[in-house]
RNA sequence: GUCCCCUUCGUCUAGUGGUUAGGACACCGCCCUUUCACGGCGGCAGCACGGGUUCGAGCCCCGUAGGGGACGCCA
């Protein structure tokens, strides 16, 4: 019943000597200056170190909702110096899958994301997994209960909930303290009848806890609004909330960026810092990303997993580029593309915006295609090829022109696109009539081939271009263009009443690249037969 | 229900007491042009509402409305 299989690129966990900090708590020296230094290299020996994570649960894929938290948090860490750390937060047994895991993985790679220290690549804090660091969690509970700060609860949710409607409030009121003060003999009872405890922190009843936002200022909540929440569960593992302050401390966490829903758990977790006697990390709570109808967003509203977009040929930098756009703005500069270097140049905790934004899948497609047209001709390669090999094409040697190999061939016909290269989809259609003689017509297009006249056109543009074009070798674009514009001249036409049905004979298309460069590109023999294909002499 | 937060064009945003309220996406028009893009130019469109404070409010305060979030032995 674990649906949380081994992989490879989980760490080995739980040698003592997996890690050189894996001593004992804390695993990390808080306080080198009292503390012996650990010889783990620079980000070791300064308590005052940048240190950013992202710390994603392995219950499905990467949203970009996720993908922002981890965008902002690898940003300020870059910008600062600092350290990124990947730490995956498995505690609930149930839900947390392998295929989740390499999924985010996989997600993060593919942004660029790149973690300092996490799975794959290990660190001095590990292990990185959280159900590999049980026993530290063990560890700083038996801390907390030998302080008296936790105590065992023996209620089930059905009787907290029964309570909660019996006092008249909402059944998810949260917990009432019922099990605060548990007499011995009580407690021995419940054991007896093989009742299993969790552990919950006693939180104080008066006072406010409060923090200064990174994004919202000051943050207070009234302390007898804080529940006391589980700490240890009944299963042996550590909840969410006290896993989050164990680890974010002793990894030496500096920042603790995450989204706005988190907002709630902040208190309770410093009142988890504070019994522990830590000091508290700098937390920056941004708000949620809504979907086009303010809701929040879901995959109703289209795709959401990182994964979805890179499907859809959206670019890695792109997103993340539009990702950051996103709750945050470079102020008055106007600018709005990035590139990643740009982008970790600009950015700022300070002008990260906290009111929720709206995803608008036009700016992505917008922003995607800036970065798209900008790319040079070996990367416009690189994107293509896979494209197209899914398509089944692959160039035929035979339709290089005679100096090129076939990628210098492709590389022309990309570079041909230009602006039109904007939206990697469309590429295989956009030059699909590259690769064969059998390429779709448009209906529309074919509209272009229906005059009467039309034939005679093409077939004397034909003859023009095969008497023009030199017998061997080939011919520069403006010998076409020279053969097109002399015949229109020639017979009273205009240049378009001769391009435009050439286009589709020789495209399929209505749009196109340019059409001298496309017959350049296709080569004379082609040309020339494809015209005379369309005007019925086969 | 309780608690918390948010509110500038349809959307993302700039703006921090005096602005013709700026930019971007989308949309519309024009230019360029063999088509379609790209590019250039222009247009449409906004301070949620009501009270204050102030000589003066998009900016400060209060309230209302709308929206979002949280209230798990999920993270």
């Amino acid at each position: 019943m674990r649906p949380w299989p081994r992989s490879s690129t989980r760490r080995r966990a739980r040698s003592p000597s997996a890690t050189p900090c894996s001593r004992a708590a804390p695993i990390c020296p808080v306080r080198p200056a009292t503390a012996p230094r650990p010889r783990n290299g620079p980000a070791m020996s300064d308590t005052s170190a940048v240190r950013l994570r992202f710390a994603p649960s392995p219950t499905g894929f990467l949203h970009v909702g996720g993908a922002r938290t981890a965008l902002f948090n690898w940003l300020h860490a870059r910008k600062a110096g600092g350290a990124f750390i990947l730490r995956i937060e498995d505690t609930d047994q149930e839900r947390s899958t392998d295929a989740a895991y390499q999924a985010i993985l996989r997600s993060m790679e593919w942004l660029g994301l790149d973690w300092d220290e996490g799975p794959g690549v290990g660190g001095p804090c590990g292990p990185y997994l959280q159900s590999e660091r049980l026993e530290v969690y063990r560890e700083q509970a038996a801390t907390l209960r030998a302080s008296g700060r936790l105590y065992r609860c023996f209620c089930t949710g059905e009787e907290i909930a029964a309570r909660n409607a019996a006092r008249g409030e909402q059944e998810s009121a949260g917990y009432d303290g019922h099990c605060r003060e548990l007499a011995a003999a009580q407690i021995a009872a419940f054991e007896a009848e093989g009742r299993v405890p969790s552990w919950r922190l006693r939180t104080p009843d008066e006072g406010e806890t409060f923090w200064y936002d990174l994004v919202y200022d000051k943050r207070e909540f009234r302390n007898d609004l804080i529940t006391d929440r589980v700490v240890m569960k009944q299963d042996g593992f550590p909840t969410y909330n006290f896993a989050v302050v164990v680890d974010d401390h002793l990894m030496r966490i500096s920042h603790v960026l995450r989204g706005d829903d988190h907002v709630s758990n902040t208190p309770f977790q410093l009142q988890i810092y504070d019994a522990l006697g830590w000091e508290r990390p700098k937390f920056g709570h941004m708000p949620m990303i809504l979907g086009p109808d303010r809701k929040r967003l879901s995959k109703r509203h289209g795709a959401t997993s990182v994964e979805e977009f890179r499907d859809q040929g959206i670019l890695p930098d792109a997103m993340i580029n539009y990702l950051a756009l996103l709750g945050w703005s470079p102020g008055a500069s106007g600018d709005e593309v990035f590139t990643r270097e740009g982008l970790v140049k600009a950015f700022s905790l300070k002008r990260v915006n906290s009111s929720p934004a709206a995803f608008d899948y036009d700016k992505l497609a917008h922003i995607n295609a800036q970065h798209l047209k900008r790319l040079g001709p070996a990367d416009r390669l690189a994107l293509a090829e896979p494209v197209l090999a899914a398509r089944g094409w692959a160039l035929d040697p035979a339709w290089r022109a005679p100096a090129d190999d076939t990628r210098d061939y492709l590389t022309k016909v990309l570079a041909m696109l230009g602006g039109r290269f904007s939206d990697l989809r469309r590429v295989p259609e956009q030059i699909g009539f590259f690769f064969t003689d059998d390429f779709p017509v448009d209906p529309e297009a074919a509209a272009h081939l229906e005059g009467p006249e039309i034939p005679a056109r093409l077939r004397a543009l034909a003859d023009r271009l095969a008497a023009a074009l030199p017998p061997q070798g080939a011919a520069g674009q403006d010998v076409y263009e020279a053969a097109v514009r002399g015949l229109a001249e020639e017979t009273g036409l205009e240049a378009g009443d001769l391009i435009h049905p050439c286009r589709v004979a020789l495209t399929g298309l209505t749009r196109s690249a340019g059409m001298f460069e496309v017959m350049w590109l296709i080569g004379g023999p082609r040309t020339v037969a494809r015209l005379r294909r369309a005007a019925g002499d086969r």
